[in-house]
RNA sequence: GGAGGAGUGCCCGAGUGGCUAAAGGGGGCGGACUGUAAAUCCGCUGGCUAUGCCUACGUUGGUUCGAAUCCAACCUCCUCCA
């Protein structure tokens, strides 16, 4: 890998300046393509989930620094290769998903790229594929003779993902060891079909998208080009994306725009300035800036943050109200209608709800036992005051002015119970 | 196919008959302090219609007043041998 004191290309320049590259396979060979709009760049996603989290978000972002350079984008859906699980990165085994669900899953994933990159039949339009269009009809001892052949096995048994299942004594499957195989082939595919030359995707899938830059080479496809970027993990290094409530995940049903404000708002301190750079489009010096705000001035920073990287995904008017909602609960610490709402019934009201109930039914508390425990740490809040009896009900008269009562769990989770 | 070893809560890991809803650590959550940050300190970390009851130590049976702990069979993984 060769690092040219200045990329020649606005793609590269980018990429460079802002932090998304980890490794390249050979930057100059990247930087001509891109200077000449000649890059066709693909991302693989695994279909496992019914939305992607921000753990795949940078790559997107790559994706769309490259669309808006001149270049071609690839959205490739593992519609195929999920059928067998991809073993970079993972202790164990995932349990097999059926075929229903990967196709389920993958018609979910689709809606979010639209969001950041613009589809059609341009020249530097994106395109959305699906492996299991070629790998689901491959015949076994057809790929053998034409891809196995290319692959050693002595090499594979040396690659990360292989091996550290192996130092570790960690059961490795034939199915997954065969994931590899796949992947490159994937490449190898889309370079005859599509004229793709360059993958992108995490750092971790550095080994895949080699393997798939020589399967290239023996299958006398034209030179492919390798992309990585870093994995994420915070200043304190957590992995990004994981919080109590689970995965920040992209689509809006799967997490509400407000939520995800919430998470990037957050962002630790030493962080703001690395994702303001990875998952903003704002201006380098503009970010400089905010960056350089000392003590809580930083807050500022990260309400810009928040509201830039909600508004490429949700849309600015979401970004724009999430951000409203936030300062009315947290710096006006009045009620703010937009709070996540959820509606119980008046007749049970003027009855009476107990409080751990309504708590669970608020989805703040996973059971009445820890609504219970979460009493005695002092955590749980009916219209802001703390609840000391966990007997105690809530009824119409808890309604104020608004018509709603506010439960909080904690300092940051609020949710408003609505009478209908 | 043969011989040994292992399987504990979200994860790691102690525990070899009652004091064990199971030490300790990690992670997570809450509280305090702050700035809706980090670090630090404190508390919590199976469920329920709750001075009790139910579920839980790979699975299924058994011994016993009583089992994560003892026995049997089975399943899975690891190591060595063939």
């Amino acid at each position: 890998m060769s690092t040219p004191s200045r990329p020649k290309s606005e793609f590269l320049e980018i990429l460079t300046s802002r932090g998304y590259i980890h490794q390249t396979s050979d930057t100059d060979g990247i930087d001509d393509l891109a200077r000449d709009g000649k890059l066709v760049a693909y991302v693989g996603y695994d279909c496992t989930a019914p939305s992607l989290h921000v753990g795949s978000l940078i790559s997107i972002m790559m994706l769309h620094w490259l669309q808006q350079t001149g270049n071609k984008p690839v959205v490739l859906l593992g519609g195929g290769t999920t059928r067998v699980g991809d073993p970079s990165g993972k202790d164990e085994t995932r349990a097999l998903r059926t075929i229903e669900e990967i196709d389920d899953n993958k018609a979910q994933l689709q809606s979010v790229f639209a969001r950041l990159l613009q589809f059609g039949d341009g020249k530097t339009d994106a395109l959305m594929v699906d492996n299991a269009d070629w790998l689901a009809k491959l015949n076994y001892i057809e790929f053998l003779r034409d891809v196995g052949r290319h692959f050693s096995v002595n090499r594979m048994m040396s690659m990360d993902s292989v091996k550290l299942r192996l130092d570790r004594e960690q059961e490795l499957s034939f199915i997954e060891f065969n994931y590899m195989l796949l992947q490159s082939y994937d490449f190898a595919e889309l370079a005859r079909r599509i004229g793709c030359n360059m993958q992108m995707g995490g750092s971790d899938q550095w080994g895949n998208i080699v393997l798939g830059i020589d399967l290239g080479r023996r299958m006398g496809t034209h030179q492919l080009y390798g992309l990585t970027c870093p994995l994420l993990t915070t200043a304190s290094g957590a992995k990004m994306g994981k919080t109590a409530q689970g995965a920040i995940w992209l689509n809006e049903t799967q997490l509400p725009a407000y939520d995800y404000w919430q998470y990037w708002r957050n962002t630790e301190d030493a962080d703001v300035g690395r994702f303001l750079r990875l998952f903003t489009t704002l201006p380098l010096d503009e970010i400089a800036r905010l960056e350089a705000l000392d003590g809580s001035e930083i807050n500022e920073a990260k309400k810009v943050l928040a509201t830039e990287a909600t508004a490429l995904l949700h849309g600015r008017e979401q970004a724009e109200r999430s951000a409203e909602t936030a300062r009315l609960t947290f710096e006006k610490g009045t009620l703010a209608a937009d709070l996540p709402t959820v509606e119980i019934a008046t007749t049970d009201l003027q009855a009476g709800i107990g409080v751990l109930d309504a708590f669970v039914r608020a989805d703040l508390a996973k059971s009445n036992s820890e609504a219970r425990r979460q009493i005695k740490g002092g955590a749980l809040k009916v219209n802001g005051k703390a609840v000391s009896d966990e007997k105690s009900k809530i009824t119409s008269d808890h309604l104020g002015d608004d018509g709603v009562i506010k439960l909080s769990f904690g300092k940051k989770r609020h949710v408003l119970l609505r009478p209908v």
